[in-house]
DNA sequence: GTCTATACAATGATAGAC
DNA sequence: GTCTATCATTGTATAGAC
């Protein structure tokens, strides 16, 4: 709070800025999603941020390349891990997913991208990083093709599921279609229900 | 294109508004869309567009709730359809959907929605459309919870791969995993490479 | 590295006429 | 049912100082 040493890395801000623009992405959508808010959420005034990133855009490309990076790391480390519980690999990375894009910022940030693959800025960086999840299941977790477009699918489903904001209690079909999905436990993405 | 004759019933006009709003929310996505290019598609004043719909939101919600009834009556007709070729009730709803969603504007509408479940009012449109297409699956399509959980899973991969915009020809991988979606024809959304 | 002040553009929205 | 004119707001982006 002291006047000076506020002043910080640029590399270290870099990141509170992005990880504030995750948040705030996931909390307003794209659209809504103000450079302001994001200088709030960092703790900056609002044409630093512009000054680090240029254009509202490209710091949604910025945070959308930090975020499948993120993704990236969270599958290869859910990989590496032991399997202390006998979980096969594609439960762990199952697991591993459905943690992550409980962060509505991650989920919006994600399929924000995979929707906007025809802007000339953002679909190289989407795509690039889609089909690297994809190598990453061939080749490093020894899916076949058949099983990594199986795994990609049913996680196409739970963004749907999340990003519909669907609560168990809703009604039949609901329950029936999550319980379906996730089987007995339903992650807690799904609890709250403060509305 | 004389004067008074372009006067035309309220109802009629609605309709292309919402079908001049598909197509702009597919070009632009919806946080580049503005009431004015949709005015300038349905061929009136930018004013009346919000006379009509009042608000940019609400113009959306309204062309979801359009393209989701679309879609309900897709599916109701390809399972009434006769199967003359002896397809099954999974791949006619299937190339249904597959055809549907070849048009980016109706795609962008649904993902938007699905993925904006959190807002108050596009939540309740979007979550219903969707459930009333499961519900559609499981009571007029006879599939079992599995079958229809599967269907769901497979169809939001697919708008993935649309979304993302990807090109047979951009690599290996991207080959092999629409070649193990769509097995020998893949559609020709996927054909164009004009860039 | 970071801020204040501010310019500027866009767009959603209103008023009121025809 | 539809337009023209216009306003108000918001939000991105710039200039320049510290």
């Amino acid at each position: 709070m002291n006047a000076k040493s506020d002043r910080i890395p640029a590399d270290e801000r870099r990141v509170q800025i992005l990880d504030a623009a995750v948040e705030v992405f996931g909390r307003y959508g794209y659209a809504a999603a103000t450079t302001d808010r994001v200088a709030k959420g960092a703790g900056i005034s609002q044409p630093y941020v512009v000054r680090m990133f240029g254009t509202k855009e490209q710091l949604f490309i910025e945070t959308l390349g930090h975020t499948l990076a993120r993704l990236l790391r969270t599958f290869r480390a859910a990989l590496a891990e032991a399997d202390a519980e006998g979980l096969s690999a594609e439960a762990r990375l199952g697991a591993a997913y459905l943690e992550l894009v409980g962060d509505r910022g991650v989920l919006l940030t994600l399929l924000h991208g995979f929707m906007m693959g025809a802007d000339p800025a953002i679909g190289p960086v989407a795509r690039g990083g889609f089909f690297e999840v994809y190598r990453m299941l061939r080749q490093e977790a020894g899916f076949t093709p058949e099983q990594a477009r199986s795994f990609l699918a049913e996680g196409m489903l739970i963004n749907t599921l999340i990003g519909l904001d669907v609560r168990p209690t809703d009604d039949l079909a609901t329950a029936e279609l999550l319980a379906c999905t996730f089987g007995d436990d339903v992650p807690e993405s799904f609890e709250r229900s403060i509305a």
